[in-house]
DNA sequence: TCCTTCGTTGCACATTATGCAACAGTGATT
DNA sequence: AATCACTGTTGCATAATGTGCAACGAAGGA
C-alpha cells in the first residue's frame, strides 16, 4: 500500500466536502504543510484539484471528466433509465434507484429523484449498506455461494435502526426469502421512518447485475403500501434485463 | 512534485480510456509490474478503482461521487441549465455549451447535446484550448491585464487548423475585439468546418465566470449564419448573468 | 499432467518523500 | 509608512517509504 498515494486521496475525498485551506489540509492529514502541500501541487498539476484567487483548494475538472467516464463504463444505466423514470411515474412520484455491487458495498448509479417533499438521503456514487438496504439484499441473495460466503463474511453489521439486521444469520434468512420472493425490503432497518423495496435486473445468463429499488417515507405510504408496489417495481426490472439481454446480443 | 502520486493519477487517466490489467498498467507506467499493483491496490482500497472478475481494472464508484461533488461546486452550471436549452432550441437544435475557467484552460461545465446528425466533439470536464475556442477566447478577454499577461505567456499555439491563432499578437489583436464587440468566434479555428461563436456570464461586479458558445457545422449554417446567432446567444448569457447575480445576493 | 501467464508476497536497499528552517508575499493594524 | 501575523514556498539533509528482484501460487489451456 502506498503511504503518500492514501494521503492524496483522503485530500481529494475531503475536497469533496467542501474547499480547504493548505493548513487545513495539512492539520487534517496530521502532516507538516510542505508535505500537503507538494500532494496537492501534484493533483493540481493534473486537474484533479484546483486553486482559486484566495489559495483555497477545491475538486478540479479532472474529477468529472473521470466521473462521466466512469458512470459511462456502466453501460446499464443507460439502458434503465427510461425505465427508472417510467417507475418513479408509476409508483406516484417516488424515489427510484439503480444499484451495482462494487468491492463488498452497493453503489447507486442512477436515481430519480422523489417528487415529494419528505425524502430520503442518497446519492449517486455513495455506497449503500449490503444488510441494510433492499438493492443490497438483491445484489447478495444471487450470488454463488462461495462468493456470497466472501462477500457476508466481510460485511460488519453496522446497526442504522433498531430494525437492522444483526448478524450473518439473520442476513442469510433475509437472502433466502429474496431468492424465493424474488425481490426484497428494507423496513425501516436503513433510516427509519422509509421503506424500500428492490428487485434484480439480471443479463441473459440470469446473473444479477443490479438492483433498482423503489424508496417511500412512512408518511406518504405505510409498509404494506410500498409491498403494493412490488408487482410495478418487478416489471420495470423483467424490462430492464429484457432491454439489457437484448442490447448485449 | 509527488512521483509515486503521480504515477498513480496516470492510471486513474489511462482507466478512463478503457479496462486494463495489471501488465498493461506496469507496461505503460514503464515500471515493474509490483509497483504498478502497489499503486492500484492503494486505490482500489478508497473505491478509485474496482477490479472485476477478470482482474482487469476499471474506473471506481468514488469517482463518480466525486465528479458530482466537482460539479456540484460549479454552482453557476445549475442557474445556467435551463437558459442553455433554451438557447439551444431557439437556435435550431445547436450544441451549446458552458465553460469556465480553470488553470490555463477552458473546462466544459455543461452540454446540451445538437439534434442534428453531424456534430463535434466535447464532453463535460475536457478542456478546450483558450486560443483556439470562442469559449477561450471570452475567458481570458476580461482579465485583469496583469492576469492576462500571465495566461497569455502560458499559452502553446498549438495550430488544430490552418485557420488557428499562431501567436501571442495576433490573440491579443482578437481579445481586444472580443472585448470591444462583447461575443467571440472560432471560424474553423478549433476544428476544420466548425463555427462557433461565444459569449461572457457575468456575476454582479461585472467579472466574467463563465462562457457559453453555439457551435455549428459548416454543413448546418456557413458561417455568416452562425454570426446571426449572436443576439439570441447574447441575450440567454445575459439572462444567465442576471440569474447568478440575483441568486448571489 | 504439464506449461504458460498473471497476480502476489517477502526482502533488502535505492530513491524519494518528509520535515525543518528560512524566506517571500499579502493583508490588516497602528 | 512601518510592523506584525499569517500563509504559501524553497532548499537541504536524512529518514522512511517505494521499488524491483526472486520466488511462489493460482488459473487456464493444450
Amino acid at each position: 500500500m502506498s503511504q503518500s498515494l492514501s494521503r492524496a486521496l483522503q485530500i481529494l475525498i475531503e475536497l469533496g466536502e467542501g474547499e480547504r485551506s493548505l493548513d487545513q489540509v495539512a492539520a487534517s492529514l496530521e502532516v507538516h504543510k510542505t508535505t500537503a502541500m507538494r500532494l496537492l501541487h501534484t493533483l493540481e498539476a493534473d486537474r484533479f484539484v484546483r486553486r482559486d484567487d484566495r489559495q483555497r483548494y477545491h475538486l478540479g475538472s479532472r474529477l468529472f471528466a473521470l466521473g462521466g467516464a466512469a458512470l459511462a463504463q456502466h453501460a446499464i444505466r443507460d439502458v434503465a433509465q427510461p425505465h427508472l423514470a417510467r417507475l418513479a411515474a408509476e409508483t406516484g412520484g417516488q424515489a427510484v434507484h439503480l444499484a451495482a455491487y462494487e468491492n463488498g458495498t452497493a453503489i447507486y448509479l442512477a436515481k430519480v429523484e422523489s417528487t415529494h417533499a419528505v425524502r430520503m438521503y442518497s446519492r449517486v456514487g455513495l455506497p449503500a449498506a449490503l444488510h441494510a438496504t433492499a438493492v443490497g439484499k438483491v445484489l447478495v441473495a444471487d450470488l454463488p455461494p462461495g462468493e456470497r460466503d466472501a462477500v457476508i463474511a466481510g460485511i460488519e453489521f453496522r446497526p442504522f435502526t433498531s430494525r437492522t439486521i444483526a448478524d450473518a444469520a439473520g442476513y442469510r434468512e433475509v437472502l433466502a426469502r429474496t431468492r424465493e420472493q424474488g425481490w426484497a425490503e428494507d423496513a425501516a432497518e436503513h433510516e427509519d421512518f422509509i421503506n424500500c423495496v428492490g428487485a434484480p435486473v439480471r443479463d441473459e445468463a440470469g446473473r444479477v447485475v443490479a438492483a433498482v429499488s423503489v424508496s417511500v417515507p412512512d408518511v406518504i405510504l405505510p409498509r404494506e403500501g410500498v409491498r403494493a408496489l412490488v408487482p410495478q417495481l418487478l416489471a420495470a426490472t423483467e424490462a430492464i434485463s429484457a432491454d439489457w439481454a437484448g442490447r448485449s446480443s
